[in-house]
DNA sequence: AGGTACATTCAAAACGTTCTGAACGCAGGG
DNA sequence: CCCTGCGTTCAGAACGTTTTGAATGTACCT
């Protein structure tokens, strides 16, 4: 049994991992097992797992799999061990740029293209428009174009991000400037 | 009855709103409000929204109270009328400072403070550690070094989006330095 | 081939969240 | 001072998500 104070430690750190996953819209469970994983000098089994958090087999096993899937974890092969074992992916900046890479990205293209799609249709309807809703349709576009503006922000920020392709540590960054 | 092609961009920039604040966090029907009055030239009453999205007028009176506290719409007052009428906040950018500082701030906060916590419990332990749990310790300290350089940097950029206080047109930024 | 030790799957259950609508409260008008 | 029209509340229902554990699949060993 190892000093209270690790257990304590441990404790918050992959309760507070488990908030941040819940907060980017995985589930908590993926946040505490990476927790697990990375609190770990050792890679973990299936049941190291499933013991350390009181949780099912099953469910480490299909959480176990979205993170590997996320670029997350990793299996790592013991040898003369028949058991699958884990390692957490201790790049935070990889990490992030997996999950920014396959999941916002394609969030901030599709609403662009539905944005797009709304102004051909609103532009291409325009003579076919009673005079009232040529007015609305102005009004439309307007508030398209705003949203238009938002999500290209978003998509140069992250193409920033995502464009950085050194294993940046994050002490070294410093500064961000808009303008 | 307004044209079918204004009916179908409105469908779907609800949709989409809805699926935005979803994705921030927020209810779905928050967003559809949201969309619904950002579209509508005019204010609208809790009745007209419950009416259009064709959901309960409980749910729209305790959805548009948060809305409000948000900052994301406002309520109007419509003189000779009984009614409580609502406009969205078009101002996005607005918006999003409202949300981040309320709420992503505080939250990075709160992470940096518990690492904290966690660097100096560690610390303090140290010397009633075993040589073992002394080993461990340290990997600990590097784990949440990294997480504490994480939320600086999540800290840093935060500071940046909400310290631009002047209404900024989302069109006129056109690029973010890390460096 | 049979046995063992694991991982995976999935239907049912537990759980949490959100919605609804009836009940209530409140204000203004007649 | 009651009636009407509105907003708010909240218990229960509906719904969606996550977890569990038993059944199943799979690979290795003897």
């Amino acid at each position: 049994m190892m000093h209270n104070s690790l257990t304590a430690v441990n404790d918050s750190t992959v309760a507070g991992l488990g908030r941040l996953a819940r907060f980017f819209g995985f589930s908590e469970v993926m946040g505490r097992l990476y927790g697990t994983l990375l609190l770990n000098p050792e890679p973990l089994s299936l049941d190291d797992l499933a013991g350390t958090l009181r949780i099912s087999k099953g469910s480490v096993s299909m959480n176990m799999r979205d993170l590997e899937r996320w670029g997350v974890a990793t299996e790592v092969w013991m040898r003369g061990e028949r058991k699958k074992y884990y390692r957490a992916e201790s790049d935070l900046w990889q990490v992030i740029r997996n999950v920014l890479d396959s999941r916002e990205r394609r969030e901030v293209q599709m609403a662009l293209q539905v944005l797009g799609e709304s102004v051909e249709k609103l532009q291409s309807a325009n003579d076919q428009l009673s005079a009232e809703d040529q007015e609305l349709a102005k009004y439309y576009l307007e508030r398209i174009d705003d949203l238009q503006a938002f999500f290209e922000f978003a998509q140069m920020a992250l193409e920033t991000v995502l464009g950085s392709q050194e294993t940046l540590d994050f002490e070294t960054v410093t500064k961000i400037e808009i303008g």
